[in-house]
DNA sequence: CCATTTCTGTCGGCCAGCCGACAATCAGCG
DNA sequence: CGCTGATTGTCGGCTGGCCGACAGAAATGG
């Protein structure tokens, strides 16, 4: 499985026709937003959904005891906020928040929904990322039940391989996204801890490397070899 | 927050309008299936989508260890096989078993698009229905990975008296579905043993109940109440 | 440029919950 | 109606990984 086959988030703007995107864009109000400032938050209502033009957006849950739980990133080009917009009862569960400055168009949920039921190729694309979602938690789900830490690490960077990965010339996938261990920690529900010692043991195991600012370099092949992963959970500590 | 207010998978057909319906029906092959038999399977080519018409389907993961993730229960009315049917990429990655002997019927994915295309209405309910079970995971995703195991069953409890839950006349809410303690603790990643004694600390609490059949009663309002299911961890084995 | 904050790395203690084991009970079926 | 397999209930030992703690390295922002 190379990471391009991966399920990938579809970059909803690119894929509308160009007719369609035109009209999207006469609905839709522009706004820019700083570092660190939340576009909506969960207990507000959902009656927008944003398409993000440039900059990050990060997509998480918030648990009673005020854990982070990561759920995506939005790149340029995506949509979000879009399944409390679809669904017509209750309001927002989710944060979204800018990781850096950034600039997100909105459109109102009642406008979206006229605009859709007007444009049939756009609302089977709104399908089309909404599975792909679905089925990208379904496999989230999988990974928590399923497999210890070390493999849960190995997975969510073939995940963020997929989504946010650049092949490098000598052949390696270079991850263009700036994640802190405590955020990976918060994508796969364990510690930061464990994080930093489950990718060190990775490294050990020469499936990836990371330069002297923690970018990572991802030796695809082997990460995505699954005897490899389950290499990487069974010599876990053992290696010297 | 009562049951009846709880996200709730659509009755898709119900909220069909008739002319919709009846144009659904049109494109759609009957089949009947006897108790355990499989609808579709991780792998094949997700050429179809499913309506249920009478009795249960179950839609899981398989790990690769050959762990069951339980991900949700189709009741009659309810689509399934949505989410790859409407992202072009890939094959099924669920499988699709009857719980009991069931009558489905079936429709091309292509007929399908086209019949969305034609019919706005109905695709905006397909996107209610994917951003529903969006939400869902979400959900189940939050409480695996914030959550310990007796407040993942209480959660569970809360989830499946929302789309299972019947109100009998004393107040209690009946879950009008069978499951083993097995079933469950593969819907929350835990084993067997812990959902029973789970369960059982539960009735201890008086949170609910169950006869000589384990069938569950839930006495909603305390299960609802937060405090109470904090409560059901923190005594949880000190009760005598 | 230095000061402050954030992040990585590592260790050891501790415990929630997994696992195996076994008994009792229940459901389905010939 | 008894047999057989499935399910529930309970116990103890073992361990993966959480948690707190602390040091060093690296960003960040005056």
């Amino acid at each position: 499985m190379q990471p391009e086959q991966f399920e990938r988030f579809s970059d909803f703007m690119a894929r509308l026709s160009a007719h369609d995107r035109d009209d999207l864009l006469h609905i839709a109000a522009q706004r820019n937003a700083a570092k660190g400032e939340l576009i909506f938050q969960a207990g507000s209502p959902g009656n927008n959904v944003y398409f993000l033009e440039s900059g990050r957006v990060k997509i998480y849950h918030l648990s009673l005891t005020g854990k982070e739980i990561l759920l995506w990133f939005c790149v340029p080009g995506e949509v979000f906020g879009l399944a409390e917009a679809c669904h017509s009862g209750g309001g927002r569960q989710v944060y979204a928040e800018t990781c850096e400055s950034s600039r997100v168009l909105s459109v109102r949920q009642e406008d979206f929904k006229t605009y859709l039921a007007a444009h049939p190729a756009a609302a089977l694309l709104v399908n089309d990322v909404l599975a792909c979602r679905l089925r990208s938690l379904g496999n989230v789900i999988q990974s928590l039940v399923a497999s210890d830490v070390n493999e849960r690490v190995a997975q969510l960077l073939v995940r963020l391989a997929a989504n946010h990965g650049r092949r490098v010339p000598n052949g390696d996938v270079y991850l263009d996204i700036r994640l802190t261990h405590q955020e990976m920690a918060n994508m796969i529900g364990t510690t930061r801890q464990s994080v930093t010692s489950a990718l060190n043991a990775l490294r050990r195991l020469g499936v990836l490397d990371f330069d002297d600012r923690h970018r990572l370099y991802i030796h695809s092949e082997r990460l995505l070899d699954k005897t490899a992963l389950h290499g990487a959970a069974a010599t876990k500590r053992h290696t010297a």
